[in-house]
DNA sequence: TGGCTATACTTGAGTACGCAAACAACTATA
DNA sequence: TATAGTTGTTTGCGTACTCAAGTATAGCCA
């Protein structure tokens, strides 16, 4: 048994590039929230949650639904919204038809707040991505990636 | 202010589906590290630390190779090391040249691991990329994803 | 109407990191 | 040859999650 241990496993490499691939992604991400800390007190699933509350009918949305949204589970985003709401951007809302849900609904200064990060955040994206690719790179990556399964989940859920 | 808050950012689209594209790999890479737990008990990074150590010279690397191909800090790897020591498929060794510096080396029992774990993890990554891409489009993705900046920084350890 | 399962959400416990600080040992510089 | 800076590693503390279990409501079906 020698080194090559795994090299009778035909194209080991490409997968094995893949994967490291995708852990460099974290560092990506961690990188784009770092920024977004130091400049403006908001971690990048702060940014992206007041970002899906701007964008829903309402400004609000069920936890459920924000879950998918974010790729978190439901109690990753309990405790989300534990912060933003004690920072005063969101705020609880309940539901009329069923007692089982409590909405997260933008307050005023959350909307402002959020207005304040995207500038930088966005350019902190551009930086990062735009730089590297070309708009057809761009479309053709994100074709690709949206392949993927939880990507896709979270796609669907944008579109109806 | 409506709910265009943002929209007058030119293609704010295109790098928002970045960023939860980005998000959703995380989910990808947690998925495949589930079930090497649950098939052989090592997660993901136990996993891909056994595998660069079965390929380095002598079975061992210093720690901060190791940090780097993991993409991981170095206290990050100092902790992932501590449970494979315990477990036995990672040694501790010194270095005569420079008496900062520990590798850390692959045990007999690492290397059994590792082969046992390896097919079931092969055909997790395989089940979940190949299936979805065509060789050319993995390798135009390996390309892509390439440029970005960790991965580069990864992948240039790889080479020499 | 009374149970049964499904859904929405929260809580407690555990984990896998990162960051900053500490320390030791190397290296270059003057 | 003292001394300043760099590098390799570990440790303490904090954080952002997950998973499993618990509670409450909803809707269905006998």
């Amino acid at each position: 048994m020698s080194s090559q241990v795994l090299s009778n496993q035909p194209s080991l490499s490409a997968l094995d590039a893949w994967v490291r691939l995708l852990r460099g992604h974290a560092a990506a991400t961690r990188e784009l929230s770092a920024r977004l800390v130091a400049e403006h007190g908001l971690t990048i699933n702060d940014y992206e949650c007041l970002l899906h509350l701007s964008r829903a009918e309402e400004r609000a949305l069920r936890r459920v639904d924000l879950a998918e949204l974010l790729i978190l589970t439901p109690s990753g985003v309990t405790r989300l919204l534990d912060g933003l709401e004690r920072a005063g951007y969101v705020e609880k809302r309940s539901c009329d038809s069923d007692a089982r849900v409590t909405y997260a609904a933008l307050t005023a200064a959350g909307l402002q707040k959020l207005q304040e990060a995207s500038g930088d955040h966005i350019a902190a994206v551009r930086e990062l991505f735009e730089v590297r690719f070309s708009g057809p790179e761009l479309e053709k990556l994100a074709e690709l990636l949206g392949r993927l399964p939880e990507a896709a989940a979270a796609a669907d859920s944008c579109s109806p």
